[in-house]
DNA sequence: CAATTGGCATACGAAGCGTATGTTAATAGG
DNA sequence: CCTATTAACATACGCTTCGTATGCCAATTG
């Protein structure tokens, strides 16, 4: 039998990654200490180093697997609605969402940056710019929204979603500043549309076009 | 003579605050090694647990002296022209350009958050988001704006610019990339923009709507 | 002028990380 | 089937670093 010996490894990285996840999650980085993380698995440092050569490493493992996930949760929002803009807006205010649970703040958004630099450089963090950048380019290619760098874009929108989520998270009262954050961030994103009112290609399903809520509140 | 004692104490927090500072930025707060740059301040880590604590709060004063300085460059630039609206879009500006200095970087936006948490929470930091808030302010009260949080606006705008900068400054064409993002980063700005064509208050000096630029590069 | 306080250095202990060195078990080759 | 090699870990060690406890000297104070 060829598995069962692959398996155990696979179950070994699989242990650290989750005891590791944990670990930076709910003490941060710094704090945890591989002694005792590795314990908590049943392991010993020797398995870590093994395996992800430091403890950078495995923070890399780490990230990556929270990673994906998130691109995948932002694919499945996105691809919701069948308005393009609408599918943006969604994936948008997921990504917020998520910036706000604690682990994900934590591992990918402060102790991330500061150990591995900054997450542009990080092969994993791109597959979440690029899930938004091509959403950017699906609605500059059907003129819903003016013509700008999609890259650019999604990286100015990323990183206001970020920054509001952390505003969010911290704050004395998340649900009053969710509304104000989620208002202004509506706002915001309205200045990438196409205000002509033509246009050049029709959406993914009806070219209606998107609604654009301009109430004070 | 009471004042070469002070001046004296003085002078050794400046010169720990200095040696930290250079520290933190070159090496990173984790990598910078208490022993080391106390020796090149000529002193010991004695001094430097007497007056700040410890390597935490040592880094807060660093940041604190940092973010002053931002502070003060910020309020020259916004209050230069006689414009609101372009004095608040110069603001930005700065402020991306701000953030693409290494120092700033790294001790500001990435070690920082690491270490002391988020920056929402920062006693300091919020003199940067109050001076932006503030310029918002008057630009609603002035009808340049629509109406949206003050604070909520600031917080996404810095947010925007913060990750723009990062995206720069770790760009292989910082030159094109810079290009890229302010074009786009000015675009999202005007979805702040009131676009009723009716100004309730004149501006400051002049009451000419802002220019906005819809060429397509 | 004595006493005390503040500013800083030195000395010590504890922890954590990385590496070097085992030890065992599975695969590969003959 | 037997051996040799390699992979997957554990153990042991040294080095660095941080924080604290202690000590010393100068300056202020009464």
């Amino acid at each position: 039998m060829h598995r069962p010996r692959k398996e155990m490894i696979a179950e070994t990285r699989a242990k650290l990654i989750a005891a590791a996840r944990h670990a930076f999650g709910t003490l941060g980085y710094a704090e945890a200490s591989m002694d005792d993380f590795t314990a908590s698995a049943g392991l010993t440092r020797g398995a870590l180093y093994h395996h992800f050569g430091d403890k950078k490493g495995l923070l890399q493992a780490v990230i990556a697997e929270i990673d994906a996930e998130m691109s995948a949760r932002l694919k499945v929002v996105s691809a919701k609605p069948d308005n393009l803009w609408q599918g943006f807006v969604d994936e948008c205010t997921a990504y917020i969402e998520m910036a706000l649970e604690p682990e994900i703040q934590r591992i990918v958004l402060r102790d991330g940056p500061a150990v591995l630099g900054d997450p542009s450089q990080w092969p994993s963090q791109s597959t979440c710019i690029r899930s938004m950048t091509e959403s950017l380019q699906r609605l500059s290619d059907g003129g819903t929204i003016l013509a700008v760098d999609p890259e650019a874009a999604a990286r100015l929108v990323s990183g206001a979603s970020l920054h509001a989520a952390q505003w969010i998270a911290n704050s004395n009262d998340p649900e009053a500043t969710s509304k104000k954050a989620v208002r202004a961030f509506k706002v915001l994103l309205e200045g990438l549309l196409n205000r002509t009112g033509k246009l050049p290609q029709p959406d993914r399903s009806s070219a209606k076009q998107p609604q654009i809520d301009r109430s004070p509140a």
